[in-house]
DNA sequence: GTCTATAATCAGATAGAC
DNA sequence: GTCTATCTGATTATAGAC
């Protein structure tokens, strides 16, 4: 990156802020303008369109998300149970997104609002960390360790839903993101009828 | 209700419709018109704007929820198992998501971009649903059937936003419905990697 | 690179004929 | 009860000064 590049970043960083927390349509230009410390019309010497700018938030989102959970199931190494490394996914998807992480957040609360051009291309970059939940879930199911009643398909989308709806609804309270993400790994995996230690 | 509202009827159906696949922004009331037989302006004879028409809506999309899960679940009687009732209204839940309710599936879609005066009021009106699944997960844990360490706030959240996802997602295939609903609810009860028969 | 105008667009809402 | 025509307001986007 060159050093033209600062006020740049502080507006992606601001419309990711804005666009988590009012979504596509609620997220003004001057609003996203004012959190970068400038009017409306600046964004323009920096993106061409909304547009645009908006593309760029969600495929960075998607990029830190995936370049963040790949790193906390790969540092279990080669050898870790797919149970193991798949549980190590789901607590840090939620810690990331809990953790504040405005991108992977915005990613998910405005996919479904995005134009359809725009779906396409974003769907393209999200392959890759879709096939990377599907690759854990259908090892665990080949490993004998998870049960293949299951439609590998159906509980990857259950389970991106559920775990992408906690920046949502989450408050910091009595449970932080950890036990969040402890919970949504033990209700995933074993149910919540199942009796674990 | 009257014979004159047949055509108000209409409206709320096609808004229902629209809602659910464009979302709220996404929703022009020249389309919600034309889904009912006429021109934009012809709503406000019916409603006084859209924002009174979207709550109308989503109060009418709870409503029928909350009816047919409810339903669904007293059936069984009185002595039912609360495991038993609360798998009931998981399955009650997505299949009717999924059989094409469009109220219920704008509720789901909209309910994170409506005005906050209106969540205000529409959040009132959903805190009976919510109430009821509470009683539901509390029950399951009371009884001992499901495990305590779970906080029944988090498992109601993280249930109900992965069950209303399934709306987003689902397209007719090999899996119908009910195959749909029995996954969510041994996913959500016994878990991926449970072992049941 | 950011600003002050201002244009262009679009959707919600209103007026009044029929 | 629905239409055509129009108004209003908000928001994206552009022009041009500094």
């Amino acid at each position: 990156m060159g050093q033209g590049d600062i006020s740049r970043t502080r507006i992606l960083d601001s419309a990711a802020a804005v666009l988590r927390q009012k979504g596509l349509a609620g997220a003004k230009l001057s609003e996203i303008g004012m959190g970068a410390g400038m009017l409306a019309p600046s964004i323009y010497h920096h993106f061409p369109s909304k547009d645009h700018m908006v593309e760029e938030v969600m495929m960075e989102g998607i990029y830190r998300n995936n370049r963040h959970i790949m790193a906390r199931v790969e540092v279990l190494g080669p050898n870790a149970a797919p149970l193991v490394r798949l549980r190590a996914a789901i607590v840090a998807h939620v810690d990331f997104l809990l953790t504040g992480d405005d991108y992977s957040s915005a990613v998910a609360r405005i996919f479904g609002d995005i134009p359809d051009e725009m779906r396409k291309r974003v769907l393209a970059a999200y392959s890759s960390f879709d096939n990377y939940w599907r690759d854990l879930i259908v090892a665990a199911q080949a490993d004998g360790s998870a049960s293949d009643k299951f439609d590998a398909t159906v509980v990857r989308k259950f389970l991106i839903a559920m775990l992408d709806s906690c920046s949502s609804w989450y408050r910091p309270g009595k449970l932080g993101p950890p036990q969040i993400a402890e919970q949504a790994a033990d209700l995933l995996l074993h149910g919540f009828a199942g009796k674990q230690p």
